[in-house]
DNA sequence: CAGTGGTCTAGACCACTGG
DNA sequence: CAGTGGTCTAGACCACTGG
């Protein structure tokens, strides 16, 4: 015998396959689905309570419960800036510019960052360290309309990823992890000729694509940690 | 003014970060919660629930809420059988089987995997295989207790992971990935020097780890993909 | 204003674990 | 067996939203 919340959450998580529900359209309120199941309104709510948490409703309080507008794909890497990551183990912080301006991108970049392929975007590059030590190689390149003010931030005080979070929240993300030999840019810049673990990621916001990133770390001295629960 | 699931959230976050409880340590039941801040039961869960979905708490009926083992350090990875993985991309699989049997762990990986020094546990190695070029070798070690008939397979019929899930549902993962330069027996198997993705997975079935596997990717051939919603 | 989700109570019965 | 988490009820009051 299923758990009554189990049979509700089935019965919400089929509309949406079905397509009866589309993203963004309201479900039944809590005292509707708890009226309709004949249950308390708190095992509806539990029902709904975990279709939020793994992202396929929303709630909005005074409004109603919604269907989540993006879907994710598959699995989920989460992203957090470097430099919280770097203090949250207790160590100290540094980052290094050494390039920021505009650039012409070439065809694939353009078709990554959804711009034309004759219009400037932004690009910068950065050193990040961790006790003085370069853990991360960042290459970005960030689509003008989404952070106009991008070429005349400092990012000493705030890393680029921390600067686009405030202008254009992020809303989705996609990665490629590899493995890979550093060019020589890279090897100069993190100071080690081991292979890199290199993160390519992009980045949305409600609107559209906001940045590609490349990233790369050294394999000896970067972990990317995950923890799953089914 | 806090909700009073929030006061109590904090003070488990708070003792857990603090050091006074620790991984796998078993922390005050519901009942004791609701008593020690005046709350009703379902308040004190609701401040469990919430730890538990992110990773912090873990919980286990009849026995407890514990501090849960491994801190994701940042993200999440989906598990795929790879031979499904292949398949999906419309190219053929194939496995080959290097070595099955029974050995002795050495003090860390008996650690890892959660059993007695001196007891056998059980260990595969494969390489798979994607249209003919390998693109994983996977060293494995299997806690016996999970999966007593794992020597008598055939995993060129069914992958390990597959097979394990079966007889161990998957009900918790985490990983390490890191970019590596692979050793001889890797680079013959693989027929490849390229530098590579090694994934260190441990999978817990609900009484337990099951499994630790060492996953190496030549970086030029393989790729990691990661989609993410907020 | 009526309707929504957010929090909370004080009970209940259950399945599961260890001793 | 006593203790644990898992589910559930039938209420309550609240903050918030739109009309």
């Amino acid at each position: 015998m299923q758990a009554r919340y189990l049979t509700i959450k089935d019965f919400v998580t089929d509309q949406i396959e079905r397509g009866i529900w589309e993203p963004s359209e309201k479900i039944y309120s809590e005292n509707e689905l708890a009226v309709k199941f004949s249950v308390s309104r708190m095992t509806a709510r539990k029902a709904i309570d975990s279709l939020c948490s793994e992202g396929v409703l929303v709630r909005s309080q005074g409004l109603g419960t919604f269907v989540a507008d993006l879907r994710p794909m598959s699995s989920l890497l989460e992203i957090r800036n470097i430099a919280d990551e770097i203090a949250s183990r207790g160590h100290q912080y540094s980052g290094q510019v050494i390039d920021v301006r505009s650039v012409i991108p070439d065809k694939s970049l353009a078709r990554l960052l959804d711009v034309p392929v004759d219009s400037a975007v932004y690009h910068s590059c950065l050193v990040h360290r961790e006790n003085d030590i370069a853990v991360q190689y960042e290459d970005r390149y960030i689509n003008p309309k989404f952070a106009p003010d991008y070429l005349q931030q400092n990012f000493l005080d705030q890393t680029p990823n921390a600067y686009l979070s405030k202008v254009a929240p992020l809303t989705e993300a996609d990665h490629v992890v590899e493995a890979v030999l550093p060019d020589d840019n890279i090897v100069s810049a993190l100071n080690s000729n081991f292979p890199c673990l290199k993160i390519t990621r992009r980045t949305w916001c409600k609107r559209g694509i906001v940045s590609v990133a490349y990233l790369y770390h050294p394999g000896d001295k970067y972990r990317l940690g995950g923890h799953l629960t089914f």
